[in-house]
DNA sequence: GCCCGCCTCCATCAATAGTTGGAGGCGGAA
DNA sequence: TTCCGCCTCCAACTATTGATGGAGGCGGGC
């Protein structure tokens, strides 16, 4: 093989022993070379402009300004900027929206190593990549409307288990319209009652199960 | 320090990025061995029995059969086997079922690898290590009394999205019979209606999030 | 300007869901 | 045996939810 210039790569994951273990294993790969790390948003935005990376490799879930906006504001800055998001499971939602935002691969963790290394040097050489079960549920997701921001805030309401007359009270409108707004979101997320769309908000990540926590805000 | 036997350790963890990483992290310490891998369950059981490690580390979530399942019937084989259960976010019930079946730690794995060391040696040598964040959590936990296995069935289908006409017919008790266990279990629960109850019991991890995905079955 | 989507609200109705206060059977622990 | 927890069921009632078919205002795109 020709000599070349390494493929830069930077490396956005907020569990240590993961970031630590891919950095490890994508060091000891020929033409590859990590020029950076971090550990949340900030300093993954941080990190990109000072290093300027080839392909910026970003978990999804991170403290401090999620992976899609980190996309967004690099994008901005960097349009040509190519980042695989790397995730463990996740929500259809997040998918969509960090594809949306310009992210040219998506590799869920159980990947193999060789599989990273040749997604890394495919996005590297200007291809996407993007698994065939995460096709299919981006396909699935298209026949879905979108939710419009009130409903959307109503669903939200519905996942911290508020009832409609608390909703009511929480976004400051009647009851009589949150039930509309809850008619039409249950249609277009397919279910037939609050509880499943409660489900279905969660188990699509469009509601992140980490508001659960200790809601009351 | 003292030449010692180096403690032996089994890696048990379905993303081979995370546990490539992990058994790079762990190969370059002093006294510490890794003496297997696992992707799953089964395999875990027969590494386990092959190698004899004095320490495993092992994932919850795995593939044919859960780490709890695994620790499980370690145990009842090799009573004296030390386990450090390593995770990444999880919920409560995990948490508190893996500890009950013996397991002797609890590690995020936010962990830096210092306290991932520490730990393994800790365990090694008898101690347990619990993080405040889970000991806090488990506390909360006390309290909470226990679902009878016929208040944990309804759950399971509220949470699927069954109205109680279903869960009847799915259960083949009458209606009445279902309001009496979720009258029941939301007390215990310490919610007020089905959609609280169905969020509660993913946020805890009573019911596993991966169950929605394409439940009629 | 006109249309369309979104947000707001209304009334009315039917269907579920949740509450209360029972009751009987069954099996294990004391 | 007696007690207790669990499972089963009931009636009767209230509250909540969801369905339907409107209606007006507002703002952006054509």
């Amino acid at each position: 093989m020709v000599a070349q210039e390494p493929i830069r790569v930077l490396v956005v994951e907020d569990h240590h022993v993961v970031r630590q273990g891919l950095v490890a294993l994508l060091n000891v790969v020929e033409g590859i070379e990590v020029v950076g790390e971090a550990a949340d948003g900030m300093e993954a935005i941080a990190q990109f402009r000072r290093h300027q990376p080839n392909v910026t490799l970003i978990d999804l879930r991170l403290p401090r300004m999620g992976g899609v906006d980190v996309i967004q504001r690099i994008r901005m800055e960097t349009p040509h900027a190519r980042f695989i998001v790397l995730t463990t499971y996740d929500g259809d939602e997040d998918i969509y929206r960090a594809l949306q935002a310009g992210a040219r691969a998506y590799l869920l963790k159980g990947m193999t190593t060789d599989e990273l290394i040749a997604t890394i040097r495919a996005v590297h050489s200007g291809k996407s990549h993007i698994p065939p079960v995460i096709a299919q549920r981006l396909a699935e997701r298209m026949g879905t409307e979108e939710l419009t921001p009130r409903e959307f805030d109503v669903l939200e309401q519905i996942v911290h288990g508020k009832s409609n007359k608390e909703i009511a009270g929480e976004l400051d409108i009647s009851e009589a319209t949150v039930k509309t707004h809850i008619n039409s979101l249950l249609g277009k997320l397919g279910v037939t009652d609050r509880t499943q769309a409660a489900t279905a908000a969660i188990q699509r990540g469009i509601v992140p199960l980490e508001s659960l926590r200790k809601p009351t805000s």
